[in-house]
DNA sequence: TCATAAACAGTAATTATTCCTACTTATCAA
DNA sequence: TTGATAAGTAGGAATAATTACTGTTTATGA
């Protein structure tokens, strides 16, 4: 995979944020730096960064979300204000533990939750 | 909401089986006894009956698997033939212990795992 | 420096899902 | 039983996220 300055740019961008952007975001941001950036661009160089496992993806939503953030961890969206949130659950351990008896090869995993967000709960009181 | 027998022959027919079909595979087994049920029709059904909780579905593929098993279980997707698989995991347990410390109200949860299944690793072999 | 494979921008195509419209049907009160 | 009405239907158009295609540019390493 080589290095082109676009590439680097989106993966920075999704690295230096938390916010579990979506390719209209990135592309968007990333744009102010590289004006002629295309929307094909961004999306070739996720599905390549995906590849490659230096991101995730977020597939629970109507619009795939991307995360920089490849430790293993667990997200929450909030119907409210629809923000992605880091949680840190012992999925792991529970699938390690469990998963076995089933007799599938389990390679990965994901625990999606929804709910209101501490924020929009304290915002409505 | 009314019970037409579009309506009706849509959920029995999620009802009867295993396999998490998609609107198209609902579409074309359904219209065997309706010739003239259209796809807007059973979109519309399945979200007639997504809002009363009759159904579920699982938005982690491309496409949107239905569900008629509205128990607290969990999915399993083979990499190999695609097919979903129903696992049980006590999920509900760590979410009830871990979740209310991070403060937000969590109202559903989703385990979703991928890998190869018991019967494509034996295959293979 | 040069050859070449990879990446790029721009645009067209694909595809799942939703929306729209005119017509049909179930329900319920008179 | 009959209308009025709200819900449902079929069929087709529209939407929107993502992917594919094409001709041009660029990174890389020999
Ligand atoms: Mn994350
Ligand atoms: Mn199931
Ligand atoms: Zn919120
Ligand atoms: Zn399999």
């Amino acid at each position: 995979m080589r290095f082109s300055s676009q590439r680097e740019a989106i993966l920075s961008y999704i690295r230096g944020v938390q916010s579990h952007p979506t390719a209209l975001d990135i592309h968007a941001s990333v744009k102010k730096s590289f004006p002629s950036l295309s929307l094909g661009t961004v999306y070739r160089n996720l599905n390549q960064l995906l590849e490659h496992h230096l991101i995730t993806a977020i597939k629970q939503d109507e619009v795939v979300h991307y995360d920089g953030n490849i430790s293993d961890h667990q997200h929450f969206r909030c119907k409210n204000c629809d923000s992605i949130i880091d949680l840190e659950f012992p999925v792991r351990d529970i699938v390690l533990e469990h998963g076995p008896r089933f007799g599938h090869e389990i390679h990965a995993y994901e625990l999606y939750m929804t709910g209101i967000c501490k924020n929009c709960k304290n915002e409505t009181k």
